[in-house]
DNA sequence: CAGTTGACTCGTACAATGTACGATGCGATG
DNA sequence: CATCGCATCGTACATTGTACGAGTCAACTG
């Protein structure tokens, strides 16, 4: 008889605890899902990820995914945390430079993203996962021992998280669309005239995004932390 | 005969020159399509807007819709972008205190956005509809007249753009998932114990997002516009 | 007026995709 | 061996975007 689950609401359990060790691997496991589901997503993009695919790829069949994962929903959930994962060293952060301590994280922050732009179209509409909100807590942390006073820390974090974000969502989005930025770019001379401040502070051609992000966290800091 | 579209390449017009004005307002019109789309989008999000139910809304068959439109990520495109056109007044532009005026402009393009908290994630995965760049020709106007160089106009006129989207996406987010944020409220014991610094500066409850949002502003402008 | 054209609408059909359901395999335990 | 629970997978289906081609109607042509 199969082993049915009890009907009406039992979700799997999506955890083993412990995988016996004498047993081989088991063929398809939540991390090897996950790690798969990142690659797929580096080579294909947000639309590349199907669940079909996503079985091939791990020599699986499509519907075996369900039982470790409740939904696609989930896969992009896990591949989006699993990237957000701080794996940087502790030493930067304890630092007594607190503001070189802050440009790590963030810096670190915006790249784990860039080397997967497809999370930053995702991270607008997920929840804040574990390793945001762990990132989140470094980030006050070293703020605090900063100076922030614990009524301005709110601010402070969300001020920096927002600037990241939005440096990060922009760059990616360029990294993305190089066709609609190429088009963009051919069409200049058009967007000159209608646009001329834009023309004139070529926009659109020669960003150093790297030194805007810099410079853009600098005034920030500055606000934040008016000592200096 | 049917009217067939020549075989190969031939995309419909997709603007009619004049609508004749002595015959009814046809049915179906972009305008149309794109209002409604937009009210869709505001009553049911991404997900809801599908073509057959936008089709409906209209009073029409499914397949009508493309002879406007080529596919639905033109619906997509198009509906973004109008929502992002600047309707206010350009008294506010041309006033001679041009901090007040870069505020005026930031601040009701963060509101346009957080009217219809779809733009926030769909943003992120299109290019620069004429909307926006207008709005970014318009931000960069101000600048310039408030004394910012050209060479720096470019980093000036990013920085501004992307906090602002990053403040904006961050916001919308969190009024979609009221769900996820109670969750999160709820979690807040758990949390605090994992996550010491966010649970006292209780960054995920009482959040001040307008003062935050023009706080961050301040400094950035600060940095920006070394004067005053 | 009959015929023709072209703008516009729409019903049908199909392919792709997420996933519900139930069968099946398998190792461990009694 | 029988049983059970974990894990896998084939089949089937509903939903959705959209290709295709037929149908409608007004304006224009002769």
């Amino acid at each position: 008889m199969a082993a049915k689950r009890v009907g009406t609401q039992d979700k799997r359990p999506h955890r083993k605890a412990a995988p016996v060790p004498s047993a081989q691997e088991p063929r398809l496991s939540l991390e090897r899902i996950v790690a798969t589901a990142v690659e797929l997503l580096d080579a294909e993009g947000v639309e590349g990820l199907k669940m079909r695919r996503l079985a091939d790829r791990l020599g699986s069949g499509a519907m075996s995914l369900y039982w470790h994962v409740a939904n696609k929903e989930e896969v992009f959930d896990l591949a989006l945390d699993s990237v957000l994962e701080y794996r940087g060293s502790s030493q930067m952060i304890e630092s007594p430079d607190w503001r070189q301590a802050v440009f790590h994280i963030l810096e670190d922050w915006r790249a784990s993203m860039l080397r997967h732009p497809w999370s930053a179209s995702l991270l607008p509409r997920r929840a804040l996962g574990s390793n945001i909100l762990g990132r989140l807590e470094l980030l006050g942390r070293v703020l605090s021992t900063a100076g922030v006073e614990e009524a301005d820390l709110n601010g402070a974090i969300w001020s920096l998280w927002n600037y990241v974000m939005g440096a990060t969502i922009t760059r990616a989005n360029f990294v993305l669309s190089d066709e609609d930025m190429l088009a963009g770019q051919q069409r200049l001379a058009h967007l000159s005239a209608e646009y001329p401040t834009i023309g004139r502070a070529r926009l659109l051609l020669d960003n150093d995004w790297d030194g805007v992000f810099r410079k853009g966290l600098e005034f920030l800091l500055d606000g934040i932390v008016p000592s200096r």
